[in-house]
DNA sequence: AGGATTAATGAATAAAATTCATATTTAAAT
DNA sequence: ATTTAAATATGAATTTTATTCATTAATCCT
């Protein structure tokens, strides 16, 4: 126990990490550490205080009483730095700017409304805008000012673009509640022989059940196709076939026995969502305000969301 | 300008502690770092916000607008941070003990009865105490219990005891306004030679005029004392006498053209003030809390007042 | 002008945080 | 039960970073 406070902004950053993601080592990718360093730090911060801050239970981990105090500490304070920052952001008129978000994930509509909401009030200088419809090549969109962001769910290598890892999710099929599947507790490429799938109005190859999943098992079934999220689960529930959806989204269906959800493959069928750039459009501070808030509030929000990278 | 914030509560310390004293390097000492290490802080706060957070002014410096905001951020999340670690303190149960302060400095009364009053509110466990009337020996008091910190000036290099520096403070001499002494802006021992000295009624070694000017000058002016600041403030402004007192509590008493202050030798006359302890009070939370609120209070409340070590 | 005080800078050093490699623990699977 | 897998913990090695040291530049004061 020393003299002065060891207590840095990183641990707190850790800290509000463990707490989003639940575990050491999902923490260590949201904060781009190893799941070690972020052990250390925690041991450090336990000597300093003479306290137990996390607990282990089983493989997974709990904060303490005295670690859910430091982790409300470090939302109040990362959230009044992020202020600051924004505020030195104006001062240095860096508050300008345009911000067309174009969606490679038609999913992703569902948190991305409300933070367009809370990022105007931040960000009133900003031209906030989404750009509709499906575009076959997000890359040219950026590079001819179509879009500032694309946000899609694979990641390309390409010189003057820098994708933003967001996070990484399941996709679960989706079946009506009678359906002859629903014994199954995991889905294989077979089952789908004899379904129709539905889907979002895209090409096959942005279909990541499709491409991952069925082509490599030559299976092709039917497809339907529906624009929103809502009309595809109506679709499901009524019968009409069976579809693939993120995790997130899926709870509230699931609970109220509108649909129900089951894995993909043992494995699960998972999806890495990204945000691209171009490299200049990325270091500008409300760009990189937009992408920090969008993590925070998919992490805080989404269920079953795990760190990417 | 890198992709993630650099920033961490080092750096907001070292704000907090420029704004304080208003230098770099008074807020170097106030933070235990080297003026260099504080340089090199804020250039590269500088280079990742791209702003300008201090401007020079000649020799000193001066806050920017960004400094500003960085400066309330800091205010606003080291109170945070301070209360956090006051709440851990509870849970582990190192909030009880007793603080009984004896005071050798007269003079402190004036910050120490606010201080003692916001203090009582954070640490309602601990018993807080004044230990009254003069004490010959210090550290005794200390060992035997009587007290479990002491004020004073003086800095005893001894083990089992730890002397916590709080800040440095000039003795300014004070005189009546139509003293003929007004006249010089500095006085010297000789000055003292036909005057009566006002003090409070401790023995000669403990008045630094005393020890550090006049003794070594072989000069013996008359004594008469009082108990209480005030008490001799009208003394003096009465013409019974002159006095020595530290300059912060002199502001109010010289704008109103109560008394007038005079640097004492060319120098100035300087005095330490240490808060002391035992070794093993010195790790207790309340204790550390206490000294660092007490110095915060002091650098944001008193005039004049340097860092110490 | 000269001495003293303060801040800035680049290189050297010291300190620390992080990674690496591995052990340990727990849960799940067979 | 035994094995496998997944997660955290730990010590040593390494890298990264912060700080100091030594010096220069700028400013103030007499």
């Amino acid at each position: 126990m020393s003299l002065v406070s060891i207590l840095e902004l990183r641990h707190l950053r850790t800290l509000a990490a463990l707490h989003e993601t639940g575990s050491v080592s999902r923490a260590a990718k949201r904060v781009h550490l190893t799941q070690s360093a972020l052990s250390h730090q925690i041991k450090a911060l336990q000597n300093h205080y003479g306290l137990s801050i996390i607990q282990r239970r089983g493989q997974a981990v709990e904060l303490t009483d005295a670690g859910r105090h430091l982790v409300a500490l470090a939302g109040k304070v990362l959230e009044q730095i992020q202020s600051t920052e924004r505020d030195l952001a104006k001062i240095s008129q860096q508050a300008t700017g345009s911000l067309r978000i174009a969606l490679e994930c038609h999913t992703c509509f569902d948190w991305l409304m409300p933070l367009m909401d809370a990022y105007r009030q931040h960000w009133p200088e900003v031209e906030l805008d989404l750009v509709s419809g499906f575009h076959s090549d997000p890359v040219k969109l950026l590079e001819e000012g179509g879009a500032d962001v694309v946000i899609g769910s694979e990641h390309k290598q390409q010189r003057g673009i820098i994708d933003h890892p967001l996070f990484r999710f399941e996709i679960l099929a989706v079946l009506a509640p009678e359906h002859p599947l629903r014994a199954k507790r995991i889905l294989h490429a077979a089952d789908f022989s004899n379904e129709t799938l539905i889907t979002y109005p895209v090409p096959d190859d942005r279909i990541d059940l499709i491409l991952n999943v069925l082509k490599p098992a030559g299976i092709h079934p039917e497809r339907r196709t529906a624009e929103l999220t809502v009309a595809i689960l109506q679709l499901v529930a009524s019968r009409r076939g069976v579809a693939a959806l993120p995790s997130w989204g899926l709870k509230n269906y699931v609970d109220h026995d509108y649909v129900i959800a089951r894995r993909i493959g043992s494995q699960g069928l998972w999806s890495d969502l990204y945000a691209s750039t171009l490299t200049e459009t990325a270091s500008r501070p409300y760009l990189r305000d937009f992408l920090t808030t969008a993590r925070n509030t998919c992490f805080a929000t989404l269920d079953g969301i795990i760190p990417l990278e």
